[in-house]
DNA sequence: AGCCCAATGCAAACCGTTTGCAATGAGCAG
DNA sequence: CTGCTCATTGCAAACGGTTTGCATTGGGCT
């Protein structure tokens, strides 16, 4: 269980000068919407649903429409990560520049409260199911699930 | 990483009345479409959608809401084992009697074939994880993506 | 054989997400 | 600065998996 530190959410801290330079840089357009979202995630610790991003726009900042195709842009552009965190529902965190994101959740079932969690097993551990059979270009996605101090 | 076994493809072996009596121990009736459903999860070896499940059903043997209200009973009832192997869709696989079901899958981003995993990362890890978030009664989901052998 | 309520079929509702299309506007050339 | 053009947006409809309301059926009991 090596614990390969990520500063992701140092990276997440960068500006959003930083971030909608990114954009240019891949000449996509600096629209209020897209402004406006990356500000949100800019600000928000944990992973966020496209309903929740909508909700915390400036008020009727844009469609909701608008929020799912930016938060395709951004993946696709490798702005944001995407989890699932159990339920059905995608939720989205800011990356850094050159940051994979890679890393894992432990969700409150009776709050829904999320801690972020660095820690990981091994590459080895994971090679080992990679070569035992034949796959190649192996990942994973794991959360951790349980009953919050609070909710005790 | 220990390999803890769990036998629940032997468990799966149960023959049908040893299934059907698990439901009329808990008093539930057995019906055609239940019979139908148990019949086809004890055959596939993993996790089945419900739409997988209704198709290999024999040719209208029972409507596609009937087999979604059966799988949540059989759930509820621990006879069978929720899995979200990505996408949105979930899937379902038979337990044996007193098996939690515990275990993971090696699923291919190309075809999706499907690997049963056995292996696990240890309790500890997982006990530190809640120890030091305070959190209590954790578990975790954990499904592994790659390119299987033949889509290389 | 008859009763009762669990279980079912069917169709509509649901919820997160995607998409077609016409209107808008960001970035660029002139 | 002005005008052009295509990426982006709003809106509403469609989508796919899942759930649900309601009338009907039928399994397990007496
Ligand atoms: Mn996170
Ligand atoms: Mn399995
Ligand atoms: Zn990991
Ligand atoms: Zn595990």
């Amino acid at each position: 269980m090596k614990s390969r530190k990520r500063h992701h959410h140092h990276a997440s801290r960068a500006d959003l000068p930083a971030l909608t330079d990114r954009l240019r840089r891949k000449s996509r357009k600096i629209t209020g919407a897209r402004q406006a979202i990356l500000e949100i995630l800019r600000r928000h610790p944990h992973p966020m649903s496209n309903k929740e991003i909508f909700a915390a726009l400036p008020k009727g900042d844009c469609d909701l429409a608008t929020v799912y195709r930016s938060l395709h842009l951004l993946e696709n552009m490798g702005m944001v990560k995407r989890f699932d965190l159990g339920d059905g529902v995608a939720r989205f965190e800011l990356l850094g520049e050159g940051d994979d994101g890679h890393h894992h959740h432990l969700v409150c079932t009776r709050c829904a409260a999320v801690v972020e969690i660095e820690e990981c097993f091994t590459r080895e551990f994971e090679e080992q199911i990679a070569a035992r059979n034949g796959f190649k270009a192996i990942t994973h996605k794991l959360e951790f699930f349980g009953i919050c101090p609070r909710c005790q």
